[in-house]
DNA sequence: CGGCGAGTTGAAGGACATCAAGGGATGTGG
DNA sequence: CCACATCCCTTGATGTCCTTCAACTCGCCG
């Protein structure tokens, strides 16, 4: 496939810049795992940015491996952060021709990168992919409305609730998880502060909902509490 | 076409639940247009319900006329609008089988509706059709991220900035606009109260940045201090 | 040990919410 | 035409949740 050549020299040359590395280039189409083969795989370290706004979006990526951000910035150094990327995630597909937030690892960081027009030109051929494109895409809308809601609407206890409600659930953890992100990251994900994210975090600790062995590790002791916060 | 026939029986028989009417009923794929003369045409009254949370998402719709609100519900009554949809607007596109927020007529309305499963029958056979719905889909995920940006982050003077500049642009209005939502639903769409989108009105208008003839006319008498406010 | 970054905790302040009352437009009936 | 009701909006007084500012703790690494 010419493009996909093209496109993995065009990565190559750009890793030089940033700290990632080429792991794999694929070089077919698998129609079953529609968009998974398609494109390299890409290695980005711990706190490196994966593309920032308004550059031109050129690739569309999945994460392999590892936890990476969204975010957008304000004036005055104010952030706020879209989603949580984990295993399985899409991002970076745009309406516009360039990205309109940012995207960085929070972990080290293993993507696949799929170049948006070969992308585009597999959904023109596959309905398959197409529908898959939609899907994903509607998906990350579907979250984006949730996370209005409680952005909008929510009191801390609520926010931090639902927080934790969902990252148990996106680990498949029935009781434990591990936070890959630090407060401050917590706390522009909610429309919070690092200290409010502390104290809230602190009194569930205290009410017996959860336990806190250590900073990043949380234990949920009352699942069905956690459930209640959320409400939806 | 023959599901463009049991779509629109099903429609009217619906109707007679809703205040709603049939209009006209399209036959024929436009694909200039791409969806544009798909499905068929239908009325709502002011304040009547398009569809409710958690319905079944048989249909995508388009605004032809008039002002509508997406909007989802939590306990004790609190209200986030993710959207205020005008004219060429299209909503109701999910990723799942049911709609996860209500859409409500704020005048009366006039819609397009095109049935899920014919706009995907259609995106199969074109590709051009296929790649409508997904920008469709794409631009409401930015708007999405961009009102989260907006909850999360933004004061209150700033959000009201930020929602006269869109709905200026919106309405491709240089300086005055007329606003079809009252300020509960201004309220609910910017995470704030009644009481404080009044207040914050008021400043703008004691600051000479707008005046305000009648509750729902704004005259932008300085468009640079909104866009100011608005940041981004 | 000492320094640094991340996280926690406390005290004080502020932005927005809540509670309450009043104004202004529109409609209805006498 | 006015009385009256209703709805939407505005304004004021008070309250509170979250932020801000500041100090301190903990774990980590040279």
């Amino acid at each position: 496939m010419l493009t996909s050549v093209a496109t993995t020299r065009n990565i190559v040359s750009e890793m030089k810049d940033r700290a990632a590395s080429v792991i794999h280039s694929g070089s077919r189409f698998a129609t079953s795992n529609v968009l998974g083969l398609m494109g390299v795989t890409v290695r980005y370290e711990r706190g490196a940015e994966i593309f920032a706004e308004e550059e031109p979006a050129e690739y569309i990526y999945q994460i392999v491996s590892g936890t990476a951000r969204t975010c957008k910035l304000l004036s005055n150094g104010r952030r706020q952060i879209g989603a949580f990327l984990m295993k399985g995630d899409y991002f970076g597909m745009e309406a516009r021709d360039t990205h309109c937030f940012a995207a960085e690892a929070i972990t080290d960081v293993t993507v696949h990168m799929i170049s948006r027009s070969a992308a585009f030109a597999a959904a023109g051929r596959e309905p398959e992919v197409a529908r898959a494109l939609w899907d994903i895409t509607a998906r990350n809308l579907d979250a984006s409305q949730q996370h209005s809601l409680l952005l909008g609407r929510k009191t801390a206890l609520e926010k931090i609730g639902s927080f934790l409600s969902e990252m148990a659930e996106r680990q498949g953890c029935d009781d434990e998880i591990d936070l890959a992100m630090s407060r401050q990251d917590i706390a522009d994900y909610l429309g919070l502060t690092i200290e409010t994210v502390s104290r809230t975090m602190t009194q569930l600790e205290c009410a017996g909902t959860i336990a806190l062995p250590s900073s990043r590790h949380v234990v949920l002791k009352r699942h069905i509490e956690l459930e209640r916060l959320s409400l939806c």
